[in-house]
DNA sequence: GACACGATGGGCT
DNA sequence: GCCCATCGTGTCT
């Protein structure tokens, strides 16, 4: 039975996605980054690229702190760590292991560093241009990982420092977990026993289960 | 300019 | 579960 219900882009006892995504206010996200973090679980990212739209809800996120978090970007400021310290809402993406790039909502104030990784999500429109990007068939497979998600939405390098509450990539007010588990985040080695990783719990589109 | 190092994923054992 | 490709970024020379 596993998997069996995700096989439906439907979220059970939901009416499923909205005809028109109703996009986040950048309140939401303008806030302290560990209240933010889980409160971006069940929004949806949301891409209307020259491909054609996708769409996928948050499952999986990670706490990025400032200056004061050793496993931030922000932990030094740099030219490429600055946008952290930008708008609320701004997206910050990075290039990593040479071979992917990785999301991440700028949050707080202006001034003020901080960013909420997005890991994982659940697919909920768009899957065969997901499938095309991925090239893989699998709905679990499609964006259950911080490099898997930017691969399966069409999110580039080209991406940085663009908006996320007015532009075409954007978030959207989604459907809250029903539960929420919080672990330490995953693959650091500095601050590593922070439980700052929140997911849905129970979710099959996680990229790694909660132990 | 050189070099070490990942907020990983995929393929193979 | 183990292994490692791959390249932007930061740091040091």
């Amino acid at each position: 039975m596993r998997g069996r219900r995700a096989a439906s882009a439907r979220p059970a006892g939901a009416a499923g996605p909205p005809a028109v995504f109703c996009r986040l206010p950048r309140s939401r996200v303008a806030k302290h980054t560990l209240a933010v973090a889980p409160a971006l679980l069940g929004c949806y990212l949301v891409h209307e690229s020259p491909e054609g739209r996708t769409a996928g809800r948050i499952v999986e996120v990670e706490a990025y702190l400032g200056p004061r978090d050793p496993a931030s970007h922000a932990y030094r400021r740099t030219p490429r760590s600055e946008v952290m310290w930008g708008r609320p809402g701004t997206a910050y993406v990075y290039f990593s292991y040479g071979t992917h790039v990785c999301l991440n909502v700028v949050t707080e104030r202006e001034g003020v560093a901080g960013a909420v990784l997005l890991r994982a999500l659940e697919p909920i429109l768009g899957l065969e241009l997901m499938r095309a990007r991925r090239r893989v068939r699998e709905l679990r497979l499609l964006a259950s990982g911080p490099g898997r998600l930017t691969q399966a939405m069409g999110i580039t390098l080209g991406h940085n420092r663009v908006d996320l509450i007015e532009g075409s990539l954007y978030l959207a007010q989604g459907r809250p977990p029903a539960a929420v588990a919080r672990t330490p985040r995953i693959g650091i080695t500095a601050a590593a026993e922070a439980p700052w990783r929140f997911v849905e719990r129970g979710s099959p589109f996680l990229s790694r289960a909660v132990p």
